[in-house]
DNA sequence: AAATAACATTACAAAATGGTTATGTATAAA
DNA sequence: TTTATACATAACCATTTTGTAATGTTATTT
């Protein structure tokens, strides 16, 4: 998973070192030296996060982001890297539209680190969909998924499925999952071996194999195939 | 828009204070004073924004944050507010899965504008028109149509609808609309279903597909299309 | 092989949740 | 004032969830 980079800086030193440094962990890096150049790599190309100097010739970063979203409505994740560091420098950086401001100077790991906050938050989604073999489940929405047949699951059969998808594929003890299905006590009459074989039903009975195994003694697993 | 902002903070004092700010400035300010408490406001109700002191009794901040997003996958927004600001502490926290970081002492405008930066992340920037599949919404018109039919609603169904439009495809609990519709306290007779139904015969029943979905349990919230 | 414990299955009922209809009241427009 | 509309209430029924009891099956131990 390849993150495309814009690093907008006049300073050609200090774009070629940060620039270096930002491929070296990853990041697929292109370069433009104004608020002008940017734009129209911007418009051609497609980032997934834009670094961004506020102070350039021609067009400075400012107008550049003001610009950006409000006439091209182009909402790529930005953050302003900049050594004005008063807080109503800062305000009008993100009254212009930016996403992050990191003062000069500052550590390179923490650029990365929210570099990579910003390209997450965009992609959410996936990161909150977890697939296991045939088996999909969103968490987000509470929706499962096998072989791209939606299964439908109320709200316990949903929470054990995503406790053992958790530990998948190690088994999970039954007290351990009736600790997070009941916090102040487990019901008296056993119910999570009722809820398991309603999940079963649901889960494996319509397919050839089963997911969900009992481990004797132990609790319950989430088989993952191969 | 009301933004719903769950402010975890063990410093009565300081919550207090940064609260009442937050709550002029239009945040709509819940409180939590350990990682504990804050879990469980997180599970039941569902926030735009999450503002969190690191160092915590009981609960630490990172803990957390991390139990948050591993174990109950939950990815709102989280900006930690710390005196911590070294680098080490600043990886730590990002690593814990935050998405920003703003080191104390902080200007409070600084802080309100990281919120919105973080509530708008990877959102539509245009707030008067939002399309929905074959929804559009003008939220400065009030007018709504599907498939180009103009749809009247009165005022309480066309709240309901912007409200399940904000945060579509995620379900909103029903007591969370009640909580945006009569802000002073529910009528005694759950009249939101009612509205639920109304709202359902005019945007769904003259039309193949519905888009309001109950989610048993959970609330409503609005499926688009793919 | 028998006994025991762990696990699976079935059927059922109470409780919570959700949808619908009918009707009453306040508010604003004609 | 009359009328229409928005808003709220009450009551009813259907569905889903959830927990319980009873019984059958499988695995492990003795």
């Amino acid at each position: 998973m390849t993150t495309n980079l814009l690093l907008v800086e006049d300073n050609t030193e200090l774009a070629g070192s940060l620039g270096d440094y930002l491929s070296e962990v990853g990041f697929d890096v292109d370069y433009a030296f104004n608020g002008k150049s940017c734009l129209e790599l911007i418009k051609a190309n497609k980032y997934d996060v834009i670094v961004m100097d506020i102070m350039m010739p021609i067009k400075d970063g400012l107008t550049a982001c003001s610009e950006l979203r409000e006439n091209y409505h182009i909402d790529t994740p930005l953050i302003f890297l900049t050594a004005r560091d008063s807080l109503d420098d800062k305000l009008k950086g993100f009254s212009s539209g930016c996403d992050d401001y990191l003062v000069k100077p500052f550590a390179p790991e923490e650029l990365v680190c929210r570099l990579n906050a910003l390209r997450n938050r965009g992609k959410i989604k996936n990161l909150n969909q977890q697939t296991i073999g045939d088996l999909k489940i969103d968490h987000q929405l509470s929706h499962v998924y096998r072989k791209e047949v939606n299964i439908d699951l109320n709200n316990v059969e949903f929470k054990i499925l995503a406790i053992l998808a958790q530990y998948a594929p190690e088994s999970v003890s039954s007290t351990r999952i009736e600790d997070m299905l009941w916090p102040d006590g487990t019901p008296g009459s056993d119910p999570l071996r009722i809820y398991i074989y309603r999940l079963r039903q649901k889960l494996d009975k319509p397919f050839k194999s089963s997911l969900i195994k009992s481990v004797h003694g132990k609790g319950y697993r989430l088989a993952v195939p191969n």
